[in-house]
DNA sequence: TCTTTAATTTCTATTTATGTTAATTAACGT
DNA sequence: ACGTTAATTAACATAAATAGAAATTAAAGA
């Protein structure tokens, strides 16, 4: 469900790790820390459900866990808002000329 | 802030109404009652949310509050998502491939 | 094997979010 | 003016999310 990749992302602490990671690759765990003051089991549930929400994905590399962000989930939200741009930017910016339109009238 | 944007789009009943905004066009408070079983306090309150993260705007129209969706609000989330799809996309996808690639060696 | 490092899960406390009912505000129609 | 409709705000209860400390799991390295 979209709305719960909105919901995962829609975290300070849970966005600032995705950012992070899609600024640096793939990161383990430990390094996700940086991102504030935050205690390593916070960190550890964060990445949890970011991971349920599958935004991010997880790879076991001897005793670190290495997070990176999954392609397609970048790509769902932004054919989730491009859809509505495709059938609607045109109307959008129709209706929003318009109503500029009758501010400068009035 | 961003990820007040997607906070906002986080929940079920917001979500729905930002839909059913998107797929209908401006509509009164009352109507978006139709998005659950709900009262009209709490429809109330989600929309003062997805207006304060500048998702919605608000129209008066004699008794009636009119609600519709702005433009900049999606076309926001989809350069979000177009701001990382364009510098990372191809070596994402050339990761993928490569991991495919890797699985189908073993 | 013992200690250290990495990360998670458990436990518990606290905050934040959400929902309902009741009361309030504001405008319409008679 | 009065009752109705539309929507919000207030008051309160409950559920969900978030946090840290402590305990646990698992692998690394001496």
């Amino acid at each position: 469900m979209m709305h719960d990749t909105f919901a995962a992302l829609g975290d300070a602490t849970r966005f600032a790790i995705v950012e992070k990671l899609l600024n640096e690759g793939e990161l383990p765990a430990g390094n996700l820390q940086e991102v504030g003051t935050i205690s390593p089991p916070a960190i550890s549930r964060h990445l949890k459900v970011l991971r349920e929400a599958g935004i991010i994905e997880q790879r076991i590399d001897k005793q670190r866990r290495m997070y990176s962000v999954r392609p397609q989930a970048v790509r769902t939200i932004g054919e989730w808002a491009m859809n509505y741009q495709e059938f609607w930017q045109k109307s959008l910016d129709r209706l929003e000329a318009a109503l500029l339109q009758e501010g400068n009238d009035a």
